[in-house]
DNA sequence: AATGAGGACAACCGCCATTCG
DNA sequence: ACGAATGGCGGTTGTCCTCAT
């Protein structure tokens, strides 16, 4: 195990274990965690027994060791979810893992940097999962908008960078980005209830690649549980 | 069988926001 | 009002494992 010093309380120099946990380490944070609770990371390490730091035991309670984490087999639903979710919100992944029961924001990132986000998500994708949701209902009669589901960003990505490469595509970039109905999506999901002004309002802010959409939590419920609407709305 | 490449994931780091005295 | 302490977050790195050569 890695060792390395660092400046304790008082400025007393203590020697912290670095690197993956051991058993032993794990089942002292748990108990005492389990007595004492989840408060005063700083001086927790020295109280439970553990040479690490407070940063090093909060995230490993926090991604590992606190009841009711979820590890591995992300599903397809959980996936889609997170595709979706990132459109909506980019890296901001404690958010995102909020919406997966279960799930850690650091598991939720490495698993977007293994396999997402290599792989670039076109809206091909996008309308042959959807096609696959609305399986027994004939699928979709005309495309995804891809204004719904994809932020700006990705499309002026895909408009500059068809084939990969770099550069160009300005034309059709701005194109794309006109085609970016904001106004509509905004009134779709804010007039989902019939309650446009719920004192939550939809903002959006603009972050120089493209827009971002910006949810207050109440709208993007509404958002997430919209997907059934956005078919019905495409199918009719 | 050895080894190098690439993938997956756990852990760390640095920064920022918030809380507290 | 201010500074220190603490918590939280996203980006990055390190390590282990698998697989191809």
């Amino acid at each position: 195990m890695v060792k390395k010093t660092q400046r304790g309380n008082k400025g007393v120099v203590v020697v912290v274990n670095r690197g993956a946990w051991i058993a032993e380490e794990d089942q002292k944070l748990v108990e005492y965690v389990r007595i004492h609770g989840d408060t005063n990371w700083r001086t927790l390490p020295a109280k439970a027994g553990l040479n690490r730091c407070g940063k090093s035991c909060r995230l490993r309670w926090l991604n590992y060791l606190r009841p009711g984490i979820k590890r591995g087999n992300i599903s397809e639903e959980e996936e889609d979810l997170i595709i979706r979710l990132h459109n909506l919100l980019g890296n901001r992944w404690s958010l995102i893992a909020g919406r997966l029961p279960g799930r850690t924001d650091n598991e939720i990132k490495n698993y977007w940097n293994a396999h997402l986000g290599k792989r670039p998500l076109t809206i091909k994708d996008l309308n042959l999962k959807l096609n696959k949701r609305l399986e027994g209902t004939g699928g979709l009669k005309r495309p995804l908008p891809t204004r719904l589901l994809a932020s700006t960003r990705d499309l002026v990505a895909t408009a500059t960078d068809p084939a990969g490469g770099g550069g160009g595509g300005g034309a059709a970039a701005e194109q794309l980005h006109s085609e970016f109905d904001l106004d509509r999506l905004l009134s779709l999901i804010t007039n989902l209830d019939g309650s446009s002004s719920t004192g939550n309002d939809v903002g959006t802010e603009a972050d120089g690649s493209g827009s971002t959409l910006e949810f207050e939590f109440d709208d993007l419920d509404k958002f997430m549980n919209y997907e059934d609407d956005i078919g019905s709305y495409l199918l009719n």
